[in-house]
DNA sequence: CTGCCTGCAAACTCTTTGCACGAAT
DNA sequence: ATTCGTGCAAAGAGTTTGCAGGCAG
């Protein structure tokens, strides 16, 4: 569930860009803050239909949405070059953040990677460039799976490029 | 042009794997190998038409060489999160480099990152995991874009994710 | 009322794939 | 001769968009 005061937020938003508080906006933000893990625009418009069967909200409009979700810093895209977005609840402060993806059962992990603002600006500006933003990903596989042939964690969706000539 | 010597190293790699060397592969590491810049699949075959006029090379065989290339440690992957995969002749050894994208004039640049490596498998290992590989990208403007109305690189191919919410 | 927003479906981009033919071994 | 490789075009996935009607302001 999401706190009254990001609703506030997220409509003080909407009013200040002249863009109009509707109720597939509000149902669209709620679904969204309401998800613990890492999203994809198709798992929230299954949860936006979920929270609320009555109503009506539309693929195109999730997709529409997402975008003034993310500028108006209530959620976070997160790409792992898997050919979906993800999307993230930006709970507390936008601190820097990589991310530790499970090739084996898809996780996605978050941890905090304070150096890389520090780097961004330091390469950039011999560049001649000012930095915007930065992404770290680590991929990595799953001990445990290679040990006891599972994995402890299990969800989120698949990157959808196949692996390549296995043989 | 590509060297005979490399030429050899792919031939070998092909052989060794069981693989036909066919004039399209053939044709596909001499454009790949040409090139100087980061390149996209599409460019690639362009180039590849280009070299050689006469030579019957599709799309798909394009496609269906490039990972191959990939995993001979010919090429190398870059994916900025644009939507289409980028690649680059791998020369010289496999460091660790990070990209730097312009946002305005849509250039990759290639900067060492040494302490990536140690990064990956510091933070990998708390979680039970082992690194695979890493990426490190930062997203820059151009300053002297901002501040002469020009940028003084240009060229390759740009985002195909829109600008948003540009009120 | 006016015009932004929405739903629907078609369009789009990049990449992959099924199939029948052609070529490397 | 066998297979694997190739070309073609269609399929796929995720996302965007044109258009007509609907609802917020």
């Amino acid at each position: 569930m999401s706190t009254p005061a990001a609703l506030e937020t997220f409509e003080r938003f909407l009013r200040q860009k002249g863009l109009r508080v509707t109720g597939q906006r509000k149902a669209i933000f709620e679904a969204a803050l309401s998800q613990k893990e890492h999203f994809t625009a198709e798992q929230l418009l299954e949860r936006v239909r979920a929270l609320d069967p009555g109503g009506r909200v539309s693929r195109a409009t999730v997709y529409r949405t997402l975008p003034v979700l993310t500028e108006s810093a209530l959620l976070r895209e997160v790409d792992i070059g898997t050919g979906e977005m993800f999307y993230m609840p930006n709970v507390g402060k936008v601190a820097q953040v990589a991310q530790v993806v499970c090739l084996d059962c898809d996780r996605i992990f978050e941890i905090s990677a304070p150096f890389m603002e520090w780097y961004g600006s330091t390469v950039s500006t011999r560049l001649g460039l000012t930095p915007v933003s930065q992404r770290l990903q680590v991929s990595a596989r799953c001990d445990t799976l290679k040990r006891t042939g599972t994995c402890r964690y299990r969800d989120q969706a698949g990157p959808r490029r196949k692996a390549r000539l296995t043989g």
